[in-house]
RNA sequence: CGGGGUGUCGUAUACCGGUAGUACGCAUGCUUUGGGAGCAUGUUGACUGGGUUCAAUUCCCAGCACCCCGACCA
C-alpha cells in the first residue's frame, strides 16, 4: 500500500473529546474515526488489524470442532419473549418497522441459535456440537466509555456449544479455554491475561473471564500469581483466595476482560424446546455453553498495553503492515524494493509522500507502529543498503538491498 | 439513569457585551528533505432554540452533543 493513496492521514493533534489513551492514539494513527459515543467507524490501518485478529479467533475456533455461521441482528420480538429478555434485558436496542412488527438488534444471540440449532438436533447422534460467528453486536450502555472499550456497537465473537450432559460440557469448556489461551499467546497478550473467577450464570457457581492486565481497564481483579488465576472483585467477598492453592496474597490489579465463557445449562433449551433422544428413546433437554470474545474491544486493548511516547506497538500477528517503507528522497530505488517485497509476500506499507518531511515520516512510522521499518537515503545506500528497525527495539541495522527479503523473512 | 465539565474554521486553541485572532492543515508557487522545515499568497469558524440588551459568540434559561465520576454491564 502507498502511503499517499492511503485513507486516511495521521493527525497532529489528539482529539480533545476522548480521553482514553486507546482512542486517543487509534484516532490520531488513522485507525479509527468517532460517528458518536461508543461508535466507531474502522478505517483501513483499523479494519486489517480487525480482520488479523478475527482470523486468529476463526482459526482457533475451527480447531476446537467450531463451524463458523453467520445469524442476523435484526430479531423478532418474539424470541426475547421466549427467555423473559424482551423486558430483562435493559440493553436491548427495541425497534419497530412499519407494520409495527417488534425487532431487537442482536446484544447476543442465544435467542437465535438455540430455535435454529433446534431443527437439526434431534437425537443423541447430532451432539456434541459447536457453532460460531463473528459478528457486530448491539448494546444500549447507559455509558460507553473508554473508546473501544465499551462501545454501543462492537465487534464480537460468540461460540455456543450443545451437549446431551454436563459432563460433556464440562469437558468441552475446558477445551474452550485452552483455545482461548492460544488465542491470547498470538495476539501476544498470553503474559497478562488471566482466567478469572467471576459471578456465574444461572447454572454455574462461576463463570470465568478472561482478564488483560491495564490501566485504564474497567475491572478490579485479584491474582494468584503461582497459579495464574484471578478473582474478579465482584465476588471476592464469598470466594478471597486462590481456587487453586488457596493463597490469600493476591494481588490487585485494574484489567479489561477481553473474553468469557459460561455455562447456560439448560436454560435456553427450556426456553425454546431444545431436546434430543437420547440412545434409550428417552427425550432429554440440551446442555448449552457459551463463550464470547470481542475482537474490536481487543483491538482497544492491544494499543492500550502495547505503546510506547511514540505511538503504538503492534504484535506482528496483527499489525496492520509488516513492513513500513520510507523513502527519503530515493524514490525510484524505493520503489524497486516495495515491487520486491511484494513481490516476497511482505505486506509492506510504502511512505512514497514527496511532499513530506523525513521527521514526518518518522513520526508517523512511530506511530502507526509496524513491526519494521525500512528507510531508503541516501545515508543507508552509501553505508551499503537500507537501514532496518524493529519498532519494538532501538537497534538500527543496515541490511544490503539483495538481502534484504531474506533478512526479514529471517526475523 | 444521577452528578459534574465542555461546546469557537478540518484539527488544536486565544480573546471578547460592539470588525473573532493565532498555529497546524488545506490550495498555489518557490526553496527544503535524518525527527512534523522555510518564505509568499490564498482558504475556512461561534452547537440549536429562546430570553436579557441599543447591541450576544460572550450573560441567563432550555434542548442537543461529547467527555468524566457514579450506578448499570445477561
Amino acid at each position: 500500500m502507498k502511503q499517499s493513496k492511503l485513507f486516511t492521514r495521521t493527525l497532529k493533534e489528539e482529539p480533545k473529546d476522548e480521553v482514553s489513551f486507546n482512542a486517543r492514539v487509534l484516532i490520531r494513527a488513522g485507525f479509527i474515526d468517532k460517528l458518536a459515543a461508543g461508535i466507531y467507524t474502522l478505517l483501513p490501518l483499523g479494519l486489517k488489524v480487525h480482520q488479523k485478529i478475527c482470523q486468529i479467533i476463526r482459526e482457533e475456533m475451527t480447531a476446537i470442532g467450531g463451524q463458523e455461521i453467520l445469524m442476523p441482528a435484526l430479531i423478532p420480538k418474539e424470541n426475547w419473549e421466549a427467555t423473559g429478555r424482551w423486558e430483562n434485558f435493559d440493553a436491548l436496542f427495541k425497534l419497530g418497522s412499519a407494520e409495527l412488527k417488534q425487532y431487537a438488534l442482536g446484544a447476543t444471540h442465544e435467542e437465535v441459535v438455540t430455535p435454529t440449532v433446534g431443527k437439526y438436533i434431534l437425537s443423541y447422534k447430532d451432539l456434541s456440537l459447536a457453532v460460531f460467528q463473528i459478528q457486530t453486536k448491539f448494546r444500549d450502555e447507559k455509558r460507553a466509555k473508554g473508546g473501544l472499550i465499551r462501545g454501543r456497537e462492537f465487534s464480537m465473537k460468540d461460540l455456543y456449544s450443545f451437549h446431551p450432559d454436563e459432563e460433556t460440557l464440562s469437558q468441552y469448556y475446558k477445551i474452550v479455554q485452552k483455545a482461548y489461551f492460544k488465542i491470547w499467546q498470538r495476539l501476544g497478550l498470553l503474559d497478562i491475561t488471566y482466567l478469572t473467577y467471576a459471578a456465574g450464570g444461572a447454572f454455574s457457581k462461576y463463570s470465568h473471564e478472561f482478564q488483560t492486565v491495564a490501566e485504564s481497564g474497567e475491572d478490579t481483579i485479584f491474582i494468584c500469581e503461582a497459579c495464574k488465576l484471578a478473582i474478579n472483585r465482584e465476588i471476592i467477598d464469598e470466594c478471597s483466595a486462590c481456587p487453586n492453592c488457596h493463597n490469600t496474597e493476591l494481588v490487585e490489579k485494574r484489567a479489561i476482560e477481553v473474553g468469557n465463557i459460561f455455562k447456560l445449562g439448560t436454560r435456553f433449551s427450556s426456553a425454546f424446546g431444545l431436546k434430543y433422544l437420547d440412545a434409550a428413546g428417552e427425550e432429554k433437554e440440551v446442555v448449552m455453553g457459551c463463550y464470547g470474545i470481542g475482537p474490536s474491544r481487543l483491538l482497544g486493548t492491544i494499543a492500550e498495553v502495547s505503546h510506547d511516547a511514540k505511538g503504538i506497538i503492534w504484535p506482528e500477528a496483527v499489525a496492520p503492515f509488516r513492513v513500513h517503507l520510507l523513502s527519503l528522497k530515493e524514490d525510484e530505488e524505493t520503489e524497486k524494493i516495495y515491487k520486491d517485497l511484494l513481490a516476497a509476500g511482505i505486506d509492506t506499507l510504502y511512505d512514497d509522500r514527496a511532499e513530506a518531511q523525513a521527521g514526518e515520516k518518522f513520526t508517523d512510522a512511530d506511530l502507526i507502529g509496524c513491526p519494521y521499518r525500512v528507510v531508503v537515503s541516501a545515508k543507508s545506500l552509501r553505508e551499503g543498503g537500507v537501514e532496518v528497525k524493529q519498532r519494538a527495539g532501538h537497534n538500527l541495522e543496515i541490511v544490503k538491498i539483495s538481502r534484504l527479503v531474506e533478512f526479514l523473512n529471517r526475523q
